[in-house]
Parts: C-alpha cells; sequence; structure tokens
RNA sequence: GCCGCUGUAGCUCAGUGGUAGAGCACUCCCUUGGUAAGGGAGAGGUCAAGGGUUCAAGUCCCUUCAGCGGCUCCA
C-alpha cells in the first residue's frame, strides 16, 4: 500500500505497486501527458519506474511552475539525445563505431567513442542531424530492461566492445579502479548492484539499444529539438595514456525555440568574447612572429592594464607592502632549491645555457646536454616560471627581527611558462603573463590575520569592478598524490589556517582535494568566460615549505632563529588573464577611469574646430584621456564612429556651444538622442573628473 | 601534445581548377552640417608558409605554422 507524498504536501495512497507514470495520471491527464520523469525520494528516475512503497514523489515536466526550463528535465531530455545521436552517427558512420560513454553537461550532452572504420568529421553532421530528426519523429519509447550481470556482460564481450564491458564492471563494483569514474549501470543503489539495465531505443531485440544506466525520456518524440554541436577528442576516463576517443558534443532542448535561443546567445557570447573585442577596440595584439601566447599590449590595452596596477599598487601602499622589482631570468640552481625546475620541468621554457658552456661541451648530444643539465653537472639560467624564488632572496638579504614582521614585498613580475599549444587561448591562457604579486612573510601567529587581509584586498578589488560572480576554492592536496612538497604536519597547519580564512570571507566556498599549489594550499577566486569556461584569478596561499627549503630565519623575541610562514597572493592573479576576463565583463564598454578613451570631442563643422581643440585641451590639463574628431565628416557619422570604440562620453560642439561655453553630452549607450540641452564646460570637466577619480562603475554625466 | 574545424585587404567575409572580389576602415576631392553611416575617387593582396598534382591551383593532395572548440595539463 505505497503512500505518495506530493511536493504540495498532498498524499495519494495506492492500493499495489504503481508507476511514476501513474502517480501522474491519477493526478491530471495534462501532467500525465507532460511528464517526462520523476524525482522519487529524490532520486531522477523513469516515467515507468514501479513504487512499491511510501515515497515522495514529484513528477518532471519541460517546466516548472514558473515557466522555466526544469534542470531534471534538461538532464532527462540531454541524456536521452545522447543515445539518439550515437544510434544516428552508427547509421551514418557505420555499425563498427564503438561506443563509450555519453553522459548530459550543463550545455547539452556529449558522447565518447571509437571509430575504427572512418573518423567521423564535421561533414557528416548534417547527415546525423538528419538522422536524429527521424528518430525523434519515430517517437520510440525508450524500454528499460535489465540482465543478470552474467547474462549482460557475457552479451557485452560477445558484442566486443570493451569500452562498454569496462563501465559495466565497473558499475557492478567489480573492477580494481576506483569507482568514481563513469559508471553505465545501476550505481547509485546502496548495495552492490546484481543487474545491469539496458535502454532499447524501440523494442528490446529490434532497436537501437545501449548499456545505461538512464533515466530517459518515455520516447524519443520528447526530445524537442537536438543537435551535433562539434568533435573533439578525449582520453578514456580521461587518461593521457589510455585509449584516444573521439568525442561528439551535442545538446538538446525541450522546444526547438529554446535550442534557436541558445544558438543566438551562443552567437551574442562570441561577440562578447575578449578576443573580438580586442582586436576591434585594438587592446592588445598576438603576433606569430613574436610566438604563441605571448601578449603584445597595445597603447589602448596597455591603458586599461596600467589603470589596474596603478590602482592596486595604491591599495598596496595603505597595507603596508613594500615594492620591488627584479630580473626576468635566475640561475637554475634557484629553481632546484625551490622545487621548481626538478619538478615542473616541462611546463618551463628549457633553460639557458652560457655561450662559453656550450662552446666548451663541442658536439655534445641534445639528449646528452639535457641530462647534464638535469643532472646538476651544466648550470644554466631559467626564464622565471615564479617570482617567490627572488622574492625569498629578498627576504635573506638582509637580517629580520620579529619586530619587522610581517614584510610584504610586492612586484608586478612577469612569468613565462610552457603552456601546451593547444591550451592557449588569447589573454587567458598564455606564456607569459605579469603577476600582481607579493610574497609575505610572516611568523606563524601572523599567518590567519595576514591571509585574511590579502583576503580582503581581492574582495575591495572585486567590489570596485562590480564582479559578483565568482566563486571562492580553498585547494588541498590530494592524499594520493606525491607532488607536493613538504611534511603532512606543515600542510595540516597551512590548510586549516587556509579554511579558517575563507570561512571568515563571508561567501560560499568549495573545498576541493587536488586543487593546491606544490608547495602549500590555496585559497582561489575563479570566473567564467562568456563561453562558460572557468578561469582563476586571484589567489592567495599559504606556505611552510618554501622558507624551509631556502632555510629562511627570523630572530624572535628569545633571539633565536625562528622559521617564517609565507603567504603568496595575487588579487588579480595574471595581468593577462584578469584583463581578458574584465574586457569580457565589462563587455569592452569600461567604465570611465579605466576607458582607453575617456572623451571624443565631436565639431559639428569646420567652424567649430577651434572651439573642439579648445575643449579637447582643457580636458587634457585634467588628466582625462580624450580626442577630437576633426574628420571631415557629418555628425552622425561621428557618432556612429565613435560608439564602435565605446567611449564613454562624446560632446557634441557647435557654435551654440561655443557661445555658452558649454558642450552637449552624450553618454555611452544613452542613444536615441537628439539635441540635448548644453552643459557648462566647467561643470563637465569637474563631473568628469570626479568620476574618474572615485572609480566610479557608471556614468555619472549622462 | 591529441581530435576536429578554420586561415583570402587593417576588420568582417564572398570566391564553381581558367583575369583577386565586396562592405567597413584608410587617403584625397565635393559637401559645412546639431546626435547611430552625405556623395565621389583612390590606394591597399606572395590568397598563412613550403612542397606536389595539373596546360592552368585561392580552389585538389602532402608537410609545417597559426587560430578556434574540446581533451589532457595548469606551481
Amino acid at each position: 500500500m505505497p503512500r505518495i507524498t506530493l511536493p504540495d504536501g498532498k498524499t495519494k495512497d495506492f492500493s499495489g505497486p504503481v508507476t511514476a507514470r501513474e502517480v501522474a495520471a491519477s493526478i491530471g491527464p495534462r501532467l500525465a501527458r507532460d511528464a517526462l520523469g520523476a524525482k522519487i525520494d529524490g532520486e531522477l528516475r523513469d516515467l515507468s519506474a514501479v513504487i512499491d512503497h511510501d515515497a515522495k514523489i514529484a513528477i518532471v515536466t519541460p517546466k516548472k511552475r514558473d515557466g522555466a526550463p526544469d534542470p531534471d528535465a534538461l538532464f532527462l531530455i540531454r541524456h536521452s539525445a545522447a543515445h539518439v545521436m550515437a544510434e544516428a552517427i552508427q547509421d551514418v558512420v557505420g555499425k563498427d563505431v564503438q561506443l563509450a560513454y555519453g553522459p548530459p553537461t550543463d550545455t547539452g550532452f556529449f558522447y565518447d567513442m571509437h571509430a575504427p572504420g572512418r573518423p567521423i568529421t564535421a561533414g557528416d553532421f548534417e547527415k546525423i542531424n538528419v538522422r536524429m530528426a527521424e528518430i525523434v519523429k519515430e517517437d520510440r519509447a525508450f524500454t528499460r530492461y535489465e540482465q543478470s550481470a552474467e547474462q549482460g556482460l557475457a552479451r557485452l564481450r560477445a558484442e566486443g566492445n570493451k569500452y562498454k564491458v569496462d563501465n559495466a564492471e565497473r558499475a557492478l563494483g567489480r573492477s580494481a579502479l576506483r569507482a568514481d569514474t563513469p559508471a553505465a549501470a545501476n550505481v547509485g543503489s546502496e548495495s552492490r548492484p546484481t543487474h545491469l539495465s539496458f535502454y532499447a531505443t524501440g523494442v528490446p531485440g529490434t532497436n537501437w539499444e545501449d548499456l545505461c544506466r538512464g533515466p530517459h525520456v518515455p520516447s524519443t518524440g520528447r526530445i524537442g529539438a537536438a543537435k551535433v554541436m562539434s568533435l573533439a577528442s578525449s582520453y578514456w576516463h580521461g587518461d593521457e595514456n589510455s585509449d584516444r576517443l573521439t568525442r561528439v558534443y551535442g545538446t538538446a532542448f525541450a522546444t526547438k525555440e529554446e535550442l534557436d535561443a541558445y544558438l543566438a546567445q551562443l552567437e551574442q557570447a562570441r561577440e562578447r568574447d575578449h578576443r573580438v573585442i580586442g582586436r576591434h577596440l585594438r587592446l592588445f595584439h598576438i603576433d606569430e612572429d613574436v610566438g604563441q601566447g605571448l601578449i603584445l599590449w597595445t597603447p589602448a590595452g596597455s591603458i586599461v592594464r596600467q589603470e589596474l596596477q596603478n590602482f592596486v599598487t595604491a591599495e598596496l601602499v595603505k597595507r603596508g607592502y613594500q615594492q620591488v622589482f627584479t630580473p626576468h631570468i635566475g640561475k637554475l640552481g634557484l629553481y632546484r632549491t625551490s622545487g621548481h625546475f626538478p619538478y615542473y620541468a616541462d611546463s618551463q621554457f628549457p633553460p639557458l645555457i652560457e655561450r662559453q658552456t656550450l662552446e666548451a661541451l663541442g658536439a655534445c648530444s641534445c639528449a646528452d646536454l639535457a641530462n647534464r643539465v638535469r643532472g646538476g653537472e651544466i648550470d644554466g639560467y631559467l626564464l622565471k616560471p615564479m617570482n617567490c624564488p627572488h622574492h625569498i632572496k629578498i627576504f635573506a638579504s638582509a637580517p629580520r627581527s620579529y619586530r619587522d614582521m610581517p614584510v610584504r614585498l610586492a612586484e608586478f613580475g612577469t612569468v613565462y611558462r610552457w603552456e601546451q599549444s593547444g591550451e592557449l587561448s588569447g589573454l587567458t591562457r598564455v606564456r607569459s603573463f605579469t603577476v600582481d604579486d607579493a610574497h609575505l612573510f610572516c611568523t606563524e601567529d601572523q599567518v590567519p590575520a595576514e591571509v585574511q587581509g590579502c583576503l580582503e584586498l581581492v574582495k575591495i578589488i572585486f567590489g570596485v569592478l562590480g564582479m559578483r560572480d565568482y566563486r571562492v576554492r580553498v585547494g588541498l592536496r590530494d592524499p594520493d598524490s606525491n607532488k607536493y612538497t613538504g611534511p603532512a604536519e606543515a600542510w595540516d597547519k597551512a590548510e586549516a589556517a587556509c579554511r579558517d580564512a575563507a570561512k571568515s570571507l563571508g561567501v560560499a566556498f568549495s573545498e576541493e582535494a587536488g586543487e593546491a599549489a606544490f608547495y602549500g594550499p590555496k585559497i582561489d577566486f575563479i570566473v567564467k568566460d562568456v563561453i562558460g569556461r572557468e578561469w582563476q584569478l586571484g589567489t592567495v596561499q599559504v606556505d611552510y615549505n618554501l622558507p624551509v627549503r631556502f632555510d629562511l630565519s627570523y630572530i624572535g623575541p628569545d633571539n633565536r632563529p625562528h622559521r617564517p610562514v609565507m603567504i603568496h597572493r595575487a588579487p588579480f592573479g595574471s595581468m593577462e588573464r584578469f584583463c581578458g576576463v574584465l574586457i569580457e565583463h565589462f563587455a569592452g564598454a569600461f567604465p570611465t577611469w579605466l576607458a582607453p578613451e575617456q572623451v571624443r570631442v565631436l565639431p559639428i563643422s569646420e567652424k567649430s574646430h577651434g572651439y573642439a581643440a579648445r575643449v579637447e585641451s582643457a580636458l587634457r590639463e585634467r588628466g582625462v584621456r580624450v580626442t577630437a574628431d576633426l574628420a571631415n565628416d557629418r555628425i552622425q557619422g561621428k557618432i556612429k564612429a565613435a560608439t564602435e570604440w565605446k567611449i564613454p562620453y562624446l560632446l557634441v560642439v557647435g557654435p551654440r556651444d561655443e557661445e555658452q561655453n558649454a558642450v552637449s553630452v552624450r553618454a555611452r549607450g544613452g542613444g536615441g538622442g537628439g539635441d540635448t540641452p548644453p552643459v557648462p564646460l566647467d561643470r563637465f570637466i569637474a563631473g568628469v573628473v570626479r568620476e574618474i577619480g572615485t572609480k566610479a562603475a557608471g556614468l555619472t554625466m549622462a
């Protein structure tokens, strides 16, 4: 006698086991018609799932009551669409395509597969889309059935698909490997499963089938609209030593309108992309002849970067930091001591060897040279991968008393890292970047307050720039990995300090194992770019290890040497990446204090050129970045041109304005204009100077 | 690094094996004007680079370089 509790608290009693579909039908025919699945005691299940015990149940429909798409419905639709796409691909590309793993994602779904016959290419997309549409139109039922573990495994082995066999073994808990990797069947139940579940898209034995834990929508027709999006390569189980698979991405929505809206949104995101805006507004340039991932900051972009740098520098002065400068290279031994060279050689530019050494070596092979460098027999220099060793040497260059602590050394330090070519991306992933770096050398007692101070600084910066959409991650060590340096006790202390500081921050944060730096745990501020990729920006890292490696000490009140603790912190993270994210945050329309060109003066005609020049120089004298457009063009054309540069203020000046020593202000985004009453020039200048000085987020002179 | 896609003027992009194109931007001329493009002319190209097939290659093939989307990595 199952008693079903509905989301509104009402209950329904049934005389025997019922399916979720029957529950829906008992509520209403419309709900039964719209239902895609059910959440039974919090677990998403098929509509055909049988309920034989008291349970809470919520029927999943494409839209929630408030009309918003239901994420559970999207999950069901996309998971189901992955099956339909796989069937379509096997029809179009070949039956020998072996399926591996096909889950839904935030924006759609993918299916990893191995195509031994011929590669799947983008040229197949049209046919695949057509075939998918046919399968959807056929409206075949997703039919779940189970087989015993033995039967199911035997069947999968006979089919010769090692990936599915592997999935099944993992699902059954029989794999020696960790069980948190993609599993296809029955996981989620408490006990070790004894059966494997399969889904036929239609009639078992007749139509297409796949090992799958489910759940799915009731039939293919309920997948409103699906589309193949792109191809990528992937590794089986994400292991780069394992098989390389082809990953086919697709997306699906309940309706074609929603799919179209999503595609339009992707298109819009492209226009907001910092690489696109960076080119249009000439903020930066990447040149093939200079090299991949090496940013050339053009004058306009340099202004944005410099303003940010001035902003944070002013904060540092208030907070007792001391500025230092260090070179871009250092001797290999330094990085042997720090651990960078031995452990991270692959992600650095190769060492620089002195000419005399090279000449003395004569006809030594490259491999020999590499070995002798690695072995320490030959020394050289490294383009610095981090600033900390240099700053450590500054700390160590003078005797330090506990009275001097904390010592806070700051530098906008440029570092170089050898990122894999396929990983480089605009400003967000580069091979040379400038860290708004600082290293705080403090006593152990000072660690909590100093970490908190660093976090506050990040909060201030994000606040001034209006960046609210970020998440905080406390990166801890992965207990199973050996990439970390230092004793466990040091790590425990450092991790506790980070966790406590994060708690005091007043925002939600996640703790993630395996996300620590090699020398210590960290607190990262992470934001998403326009295409949904996450990037780490600000970071605060507690480090008990490098002070040991470099044998740092300060004299305590007991007149004995003590070990300092280091805090590495960078509120922007990297100037390059931060600017990239910031360009997208503002879509290139920077607040006035950051805008490369803050004001443009537009004379109505040549008669007003003289006045325009006077307005221009009056503004320039007050430090405003201003130009005058003296082109032989009508005012409409000048406004159009200026608009494309996203300039905060346009000052239209003609004889009428000149008479009153005034300007007609057109603020960015204030279109639809027409004549505006002139503002006295003095008043405009004072206002815009104040706006810049206060780093106002909005245009106050609008 | 791996898989797929892409590379034509400063930018956005057409281009079917047979003469290198458009719009915007740029320069000059006409126009002297009041809030999102007035008109005309001109200049601008090793079609990413290199090799091959062909009577003929921007177009077909190979290699390399670079960009894009993912994967892996990210101190």
